[in-house]
DNA sequence: TTGAAAGCGCTACCAA
DNA sequence: TTGGTAGCGCTTTCAA
């Protein structure tokens, strides 16, 4: 069986109380028997369970991840970030994909409180900010990444997206390109209504505008989706000479779209995605992209919500964490013909 | 505060047994008792504390799951179709990178069973079947996803891996490829090496040899290894015509290689790689791989798992599921020139 | 059909 | 410096 502070005590003559004190560094023990009871809990591979801990309202060194999917290699890159860092940190992470259900993230929250988490990071889109109240309400700090909820109890961090967006279209403004179609994932994330508020602006100081026509959104399968909606925009005769898609997969799928009916890329559609992960390098051609740097955003997320949990609720920062995406300019972009 | 099985019980005006009972459907309680409580519990927005029950010795509903990198496709895939399952099943899911270092698994492995996981899913390579035996002795059930360990407790499900590496050797004959090169993550995979096995025997039953120097293996970082690996092979005068790859990445590795030294894929150089993730589609040229299905091992697993759970240790399976892979081709594969 | 009470393993407060 | 002990919230006999 598996030894219990009872067992350590009992072997070294001393209380339970005392053992704790040890395990704990609390307290005033002497020199002697703190080595003495370590070499016991050592002997008896002695592991303190987390769970009786937790129980007396100690800390579970235990954070959750909220992703709307963790295939999508952007949040997978985010979660390794996270589970990384976490880990130097002593904490391990349960990783949650929403699907950007609402149901879903309920469950998830139920689950992560009836867990008695320590942390959260959300990292998906949220509708419904009702649903982290009873986190809040226990004093459970939460930062956002990568988009923000409208809680004001949420830390977010995050790349300045209407600066990405800004980038996204002067590149393509520089090109020549003055007609310019928009794919979305989603407007319910944050994130994308920056990003395509950060090319209207761009357009707009060029003189030129967003037609409403330009500006797509919606799906679950970002793949499929991207395709579906770059065939949609490409249909009229008028067609945009460049999309900008608000992640890669979508850019992936705008490439596939091209790829059907037959327009070369860059030469005859330009495609800008975002996020730089993995994908971007790799696919035919290489794609331009605005890179996240999500390793550093994951690592300042988990650091931030570490910092937070030592404060009490009150002294809480409310700061955001703002970090400058970059342009990475790759093979499928260039001047229209 | 949070409401307790105590608030519920005052509340009711019954004992905090009674409710218990009703929580967990034992007991014989009286339907209206049984549905005034349940009222009760609603009104309270009483949750039952995890952590409590788990200290009395009932299950977390919390899986485990050891991955090598969450950030590789196949992983992330893995870890999606297991969350996935295991949701639908109530439980939640642990994601933990190793890295494939010892020194991580077991500290991994370690802080799983403070938490009291219920069961384990491991899908990294282990050298060090003795970090297991502590989990073994506790009767929590592990089964292993895509490899195998070497302990007689854990419960493989994977694919086929020497006839992932035969379909793939045989493709290549087929095209007319006599010099076949290996690339492999890590010859501590039991999953490599049946692979290459595979591979060598398709090559023997042709009355071809696998050189060793035709083997390549190891590193971390699979893309650039990939690379390295393969302009390593590729150097000779008497270079292979053809390269498998264990997977898609090291795959992807091998086509920047053929970039860099100016090989045409397929036409100068062939490259089957394995897994099928959603790399594969996307790369230049699209990659013609052997598919794992992914989704419905790590289904398997979870069922596998769920069911073991309920079972006492002495009456476990043994069995191993074995999935039969496919021959996706795309356009890395041609015959040599 | 219900309830009292003994834990589960640990923390924290108060005494000694 | 150390120990006694009352919980933490829940499960599980055993009695009533």
């Amino acid at each position: 069986m598996k030894a219990t502070i009872y067992d350590v005590a009992r072997e070294a003559g001393v209380s339970i109380a005392t053992v704790s004190q040890v395990i704990n560094g609390k307290g005033k023990i002497s020199e002697e028997r703190r080595n003495e009871i370590f070499g016991i809990m050592a002997r008896l591979d002695y592991r303190p369970s987390v769970i009786a801990a937790a129980l007396t309202g100690k800390k579970t060194y235990t954070l959750g991840l909220l992703v709307p999917d963790i295939s999508n290699p952007f949040f997978a890159e985010m979660a390794r970030a996270v589970e990384d860092q976490a880990h130097h940190a002593g904490y391990s992470v349960v990783i949650c994909s929403t699907h950007n259900e609402d149901e879903r993230i309920e469950r998830y929250l139920m689950l992560l409180q009836q867990k008695s988490i320590d942390g959260l990071i959300i990292g998906t889109g949220m509708d419904n900010n009702d649903l982290l109240t009873p986190l809040v309400s226990k004093d459970i700090p939460i930062v956002s990444i990568a988009r923000e909820t409208r809680s004001p109890h949420t830390l977010p961090v995050l790349v300045n997206d209407y600066a990405g967006g800004r980038l996204a279209a002067r590149h393509l403004l520089e090109q020549g390109h003055t007609r310019i179609a928009v794919i979305a994932e989603s407007l319910k994330v944050s994130s994308s209504r920056e990003r395509i508020r950060g090319v209207r602006e761009a357009l707009h100081e060029a003189g030129l505008e967003l037609p409403d026509a330009f500006v797509s959104a919606g799906g679950h399968d970002l793949l499929s989706e991207g395709k579906r909606q770059a065939l949609a925009l490409l249909q009229p005769a008028e067609r945009p000479t460049a999309l900008f898609c608000c992640n890669d997969l979508l850019a992936i799928g705008a490439l596939q779209a091209a790829k059907e009916l037959i327009l070369r890329v860059p030469e005859e559609l330009s495609i800008v995605g975002f996020d730089n992960t993995i994908l971007a390098s790799v696919t035919d051609p290489p794609l331009t992209t605005i890179a996240q740097p999500i390793e550093e955003m994951g690592k300042l997320a988990v650091d931030l919500l570490i910092s937070e949990l030592g404060k009490a609720a009150k002294k809480r920062t409310h700061e955001r964490t703002v970090i400058e995406p970059e342009l990475v300019v790759r093979s499928s972009t260039a001047a229209p013909q």
